[in-house]
RNA sequence: GGGCCUAUAGCUCAGUUGGUUAGAGCGCACCCCUGAUAAGGGUGAGGUGGCUGGUUCGACUCCAGCUAGGCCCA
């Protein structure tokens, strides 16, 4: 037989043949996909016929609007748009808003330092109409990049937090909580720089160094103390401090409970201090002769009063604070609540008052005594040198230290306590009623309750306003006359009925009577006059509402949301913003369910930073290697902890795309003759192979299904994958090559074959579709118009489970039979390492073995070779074994004999057959490969 | 410093109420095939289970501490 002729056998199989491309080609392909949905308006279609079926809502939390997208928020996206488009598939009607936050301090900080000097002199108007552009861009870069991930939703109607509504649902709701009287006013300490005479958020604060004064100073000590009270001469209480203008507002002195204090005796008097700074504290004081005459811990000075070192007529009050440390200082820590942060805490949990006698410009009020009018940092001297001439000054040098200062202007900036509005967790039980919400709600993963708790029961008072242009004004007003503030429905009612028209920008355009109905009173003292509130809302509540101002207001929607879906840093954010102005109005959560996952790091765990070079950016990725390769990364990681990502790592799922992707094209490829209307073949007229195919598809849509249910998308991943690999590739496509390609194109044995490929095939775009958006699409595209009932895979429904294919019995036994191939394999690869063989058709199997096992094996004997892809495999009793042969350590009394196939080379199937020769018409063929192509 | 979380083969993940030699797929090595071909098949080698103690007849699995890392606070 010539080449020639072998030519003319391969033209009789019925080989693959498929556009289907084996090279993805991604980067390129994606793009025109994109253009595909948008040109049949894809999400519209979905909403069109998920009409009237259950609603299922995934609220949007709005990323910020500045900046690109990165590896975390790329992976934000892809996960609510798996759940999305499982659910839909799932018979929900889920429509998808995005959102985006887009008021706040980094948009303003942005246009400030593109504005430069101009910043100083423009307008609030025009600065914020700068912001909005601003705002604007980034909403459309990022909503471009969003889609390019493939995610579906109503892009170009999302929800924007600087929309006029939304911004007049800020309006609404904080009346609501002002109503129900969560809403109060208190000093508290910010950052402030006396220069730019301005609030400063913790962003624009760089730290320099500085020189400070470093001083100790003595507060004489009032009350009578146990462990000290025999002795007669003064006793003090030793503090450190390196912002001597604090003093003024000192009200006490902290410190550490559990850390052991002493009293030492010197020169006539008694100082008390920490016993772990006792050495260094005598160093530098220059106290050479002492006695430590008594110890205690910190707890037991509690509540002792303290006369104020700098006013005679005030007191300062020992307190306990565990922040208080014995690596510097004396242990005891000078506290002024309207200065410092951690002051400020101590202070409300001693109900300490909060005095502020410095003013905006830095200079000290009337408040301040005999230093009024000085300006704060030159009142260190004149403070230092009050204390000595009162002999209350141990020690004084200077400090080089780091310190915050103004990004603007390089001046230190101050902590200086101001008026701010809060939101109180206790007045009316917010905090109780907010803990109670949380226990209705299912948080995934199960700990997610434990952190939300925790948060939620140690929180402060939320501080909801802000020194700032940026953002939603706070909706109150002042009386001219009695400066009492003024918050009612009415007023309520004017201000939201104005946001809705003309958005927040009317606030700074218009007077408070323009605002106001006309001849509008204070209720309190009937003045006409009033005056607009300058501050902000906080960011934070303005997302906080997006339930009110999204869920509520869009008809598409439902409130509560099914499902918030976010990082877990959003327990301090989002998750507990959109909770309290929920509980405050509505009592409950405005979600049914929270899922948390991890944040984004590199191979090792670390966070990504340019500085360690571990950055991944997903725009590359996509780039590079598509957005089916991110998709199937977020979907192959356990993302309820930090999820890694690196080329390596999405090398691999490269790999496992592959996998995924050629194992639909080899089904495409068969399919290419077959039409399911006349080729069908019924389940019934199945081969048993075929049946057990369709037995594993079902279990495995069963794993699947639950696996999406659960939202444990890696699960599916797994199974899946290993699936393609263990039974597809590796088995049932496999054993089915001899059948498709070479019986007769019409016959049953092939059309079952390709039945089962093409139902498979059906489920399995549709079970991956909502992670391979692109390449699920693309497959779909190749299946035959006729059974295409939707345009898009998007648009079909979930793979339906036909409890028909389960025959476990079948299945057992053929679970049998396989392992036995996987025995067989290996005598195969013995024989094939002593060369006794190559390709395995060339080989002939002798299976040894008694008992049930023989009894199957010869049941299906005539089938056995065609499954072990060999020649031929003939069963005998295990005694008969030769000595010679391979033995299963796995399977109990098998032995295998591998022998090279009698017969002759089929030229056609390649299978190695005595009836070879037997046709006159085709002296190189097999009696099988010879009767389908005469006929017979 | 505090709260919550994580740590199983090179990678991604499984590991049932603590109980025989800790599993899978990929990757890797070697081999086969060249009719899924920048594909496909087979076999095999990889783990002191982050570390240190403790409880127990027995721990990857329970407890404590430590280390590394993440998020959020301070």
């Amino acid at each position: 037989m010539n080449e020639q002729a072998k030519q003319d056998y391969k033209s009789t199989l019925n080989l693959p043949q498929t556009e289907f491309p084996m090279k993805a080609n991604l980067p390129q392909r994606e793009p025109e996909m994109l253009k595909f949905w948008a040109d049949i308006d894809l999400y519209k279609a979905i909403r069109s016929v998920s009409k009237g079926k259950p609603k299922f809502i995934l609220h949007d939390g709005p990323p910020y609007a500045n900046g690109d997208i990165h590896a975390g928020t790329a992976m934000n996206k892809i996960l609510k748009d798996i759940i999305v488009k499982y659910k839909t598939m799932a018979g929900f009607d889920s429509p998808y808003v995005p959102g985006w936050d887009c008021h706040g301090q980094p948009i303003e900080h942005n246009v400030e330092k593109q504005l430069g000097e101009k910043a100083k002199t423009i307008s609030q108007v025009d600065f914020r109409k700068l912001c909005q552009d601003y705002a604007m861009r980034y909403v459309d870069i990022q909503r471009e990049q969003f889609m390019r991930l493939g995610v579906s939703g109503d892009w170009f109607d999302p929800y924007l937090t600087l929309k006029h509504e939304y911004e007049a649902t800020n309006v609404k709701t904080f009346g609501e909580l002002y109503k129900r009287g969560l809403v109060y006013k208190r000093r508290k300490p910010i950052h402030w720089c006396v220069k730019d005479q301005t609030a400063l958020a913790e962003a624009e604060i760089e730290y320099r160094d500085e020189v400070s004064p470093s001083i100790y100073v003595k507060f004489p000590l009032k009350s009578e103390f146990e462990p000290v009270k025999t002795f007669d001469e003064p006793k003090f209480i030793v503090i450190w401090t390196t912002t001597p203008w604090t003093l003024p507002a000192n009200v006490a002195v902290a410190v550490h409970p559990e850390a052991d204090y002493v009293a030492i005796r010197t020169a006539g008097e008694i100082l008390i201090f920490a016993e772990a700074r006792l050495e260094v504290v005598a160093t530098e004081t220059g106290i050479a002769d002492y006695e430590v005459v008594a110890k205690f811990k910190g707890a037991d000075m509690e509540f002792l009063k303290c006369e104020h070192p700098l006013f005679s007529e005030k007191e300062s009050v020992v307190v306990l604070a565990d922040y208080v440390g014995l690596d510097t200082g004396t242990g005891a820590v000078h506290t002024a609540p309207g200065h410092g942060q951690e002051d400020y805490l101590t202070g409300l949990k001693y109900d300490l008052p909060a005095p502020m006698p410095v003013d905006a410009a830095g200079h000290f009020t009337k408040e301040a005594g005999q230093f009024a009018g000085m300006y704060i940092i030159k009142a260190n001297k004149a403070i230092i040198e009050y204390l000595k001439e009162k002999n209350l000054l141990p020690y004084d040098t200077e400090i080089a230290h780091s310190y915050p200062c103004c990004w603007r202007c390089k001046n230190p900036v101050v902590f200086r306590a101001t008026e701010q509005w809060f939101i109180s967790m206790d007045i009316d039980d917010l905090r109780k009623e907010a803990l109670k919400s949380i226990a209705d709600v299912r948080w995934i993963p199960d700990w997610s309750i434990r952190r939300i708790n925790s948060m939620v029961e140690g929180r402060p008072d939320w501080c909801i306003s802000r020194q700032r242009s940026w953002g939603v004004p706070i909706p109150v007003f002042y009386c001219g006359d009695c400066q009492e503030d003024v918050v009612t429905e009415e007023t309520i009612k004017s201000v939201f009925e104005l946001f809705v028209k003309d958005g927040a920008d009317a606030w700074f355009d218009k007077s408070a009577e323009e605002i106001l109905p006309q001849g509008y009173t204070c209720p309190k003292c009937s003045g006409k006059k009033f005056v607009k509130e300058t501050d902000i809302l906080d960011v934070w509540f303005e997302s906080g509402v997006s339930h009110e101002g999204v869920l509520k207001t869009r008809e598409e929607l439902k409130w509560p949301a099914d499902i918030y879906v976010e990082g877990s840093d959003q327990h301090r954010g989002w998750f507990q913003s959109s909770l309290m102005t929920s509980v405050g109005v509505y009592h409950r959560a405005p979600y049914d369910a929270v899922l948390t996952h991890g944040f984004v790091v590199d191979k090792d765990g670390r966070k990504m930073s340019k500085s360690l070079g571990n950055v991944v950016n997903p725009l590359d990725v996509i780039e590079k290697s598509g957005a089916d390769i991110l998709r199937l990364w977020v979907a192959s990681s356990d993302y309820t902890v930090d999820v890694a990502i690196s080329p390596d790592i999405l090398k691999h799922v490269g790999d496992a795309y592959r996998r995924i992707r050629n194992t639909f094209r080899f089904m495409i490829g068969n399919l290419f003759d077959y039409d399911p209307e006349t080729d069908a073949v019924a389940y019934d007229e199945l081969l048993e192979l075929d049946k057990w195919a369709l037995h594993q598809m079902t279990q495995l849509l069963k794993t699947v299904t639950a696996s999406y249910e659960s939202y444990r998308f890696h699960g599916m991943y797994h199974a899946v994958y290993n699936f393609f690999t263990n039974e597809l590739s590796s088995l049932y496509l496999d054993i089915l090559k001899d059948r498709l390609y070479a019986s007769a194109a019409g016959s049953r044995e092939r059309r079952a074959a390709q039945t089962v490929l093409f139902e498979m095939l059906q489920v399995y775009t549709g079970m991956l579709a909502p992670v391979l958006a692109f390449t699920c699409e693309e497959a779909w595209s190749y299946l035959p118009e006729a059974v295409r009932k939707t345009r898009s895979v998007h648009l079909s429904e979930w793979p339906v489970l036909n409890e028909g294919y389960l025959d476990a019995e079948l299945a057992a036994r053929w679970d049998k039979i396989l392992k036995i191939r996987g025995e067989a394999s290996k005598a195969l690869e013995e024989a094939r390492n002593a060369k006794l063989i190559g390709n395995s058709l060339e080989a002939r199997v002798e299976l040894y073995v008694d008992g049930a096992t023989k009894e199957l094996l010869e049941r299906y004997e005539s089938q056995l070779a065609q499954m072990f892809i060999v020649s031929s495999v003939e069963v005998d009793r295990f005694e008969a074994a030769p000595a010679e042969v391979f033995k299963s350590d796995v399977i109990e009394a098998l032995a295998i004999k591998v022998l090279p196939a009698r017969g002759s080379k089929c030229e056609r199937c390649w299978r190695y057959e005595d009836t070879v020769g037997e046709s006159s018409q085709h002296k190189g063929l097999c009696a099988r490969c010879a009767g389908v192509l005469t006929g017979a």
